[in-house]
DNA sequence: ATAATAAAAGTCAATATTAGTCAAAGATAA
DNA sequence: TTATCTTTGACTAATATTGACTTTTATTAT
């Protein structure tokens, strides 16, 4: 019944791959013959789906022998993770980026599920209820960003 | 007898399905079609049969591949306590009475002490940055009963 | 070495496929 | 009668899919 778009299988089944080993390299034409998609489709994927907001770095070359490689990043690794959130933040943020970050937050262990959950929902559309779509993103930025600053304050 | 207008029979249609499983996926064209009735009305009996304090939550998708999903989730014992709670916020809340709300809810144990602390920083007046204090009172007020809906059931 | 060719991946805009919003019109109940 | 609830449809927004064209890199031929 779930994930009946083809972006959502491929995106599983990167990720199944990634959840043995540290990082999937893939030839991009390779994995749009096995799943039947134009081969800018895993462009798509990527795009939306292996973000540094999501905790994936991407890399590739092209030529021959090129390659598309993701890497799953444990941003608490980093000692400054929170800073480099806040930059890529910004002043502006949209519903499925900030779903990204937290998600990324909770799965380095920086919030519990229910942390993640309290802070999804304050920052939801629907929570926020303003018809503005800019106005929306900046205050979604700001609350999140006064959470992370608050969190490092915290630590 | 009551009166079966179509929204209450697309209503039973829809719970009859919830009362074995868990959850009900559907893609709106089809239970529209179904019914033979226009797609937003399915969004009509979702928006007055399926909400949050009758114990349901939504989610959905657009675009190829989208759906509607409705669980059905179990309210937790001081779903009363946080109703009244909600009812009291009303559209409006300073952020002295927040503090009181969060405030209490940390003391009776619904909270943690973490997640006190990040709805007090989420509705801030200088995390909303808003100049409008009435504009900043109903923005706090909805961040806090979105908040508190969510508290109402256990995910 | 250099130029031509081949073999990748990247970009972007057009189109397709969903769901959401909102307000007007119609129906029903108090 | 009047207020509320239901039905409808035009318009909007989000997401996915596709393909033509571009760019980069490697390989081959001269």
């Amino acid at each position: 019944m779930q994930s009946q778009n083809i972006s959502d299988i491929i995106e599983k089944y990167l990720k199944s791959i990634l959840a043995d080993s540290e990082h999937v390299e893939i030839r991009r034409s390779e994995i749009a013959e096995l799943f039947n998609v134009v081969p800018s489709q895993i462009n798509y994927v990527i795009k939306t789906r292996f973000t540094i907001q999501n905790g994936y770095l991407v890399e590739s070359k092209r030529g021959g022998g090129g390659y598309i490689r993701i890497e799953k990043v444990n941003l608490v690794d980093d000692a400054d993770v929170l800073d480099t959130l806040i930059q890529v933040i910004g002043d502006s943020i949209t519903q499925r980026d900030a779903y990204a970050v937290v998600q990324s937050l909770y799965e380095d262990e920086v919030l519990s599920h229910r942390e993640a959950q309290l802070i999804l929902v304050a920052t939801d559309h629907n929570t926020l209820g303003v018809t503005d779509r800019d106005v929306e993103s900046s205050l979604r930025a700001r609350i999140i960003i006064g959470i992370l600053n608050h969190l490092r304050y915290e630590s």
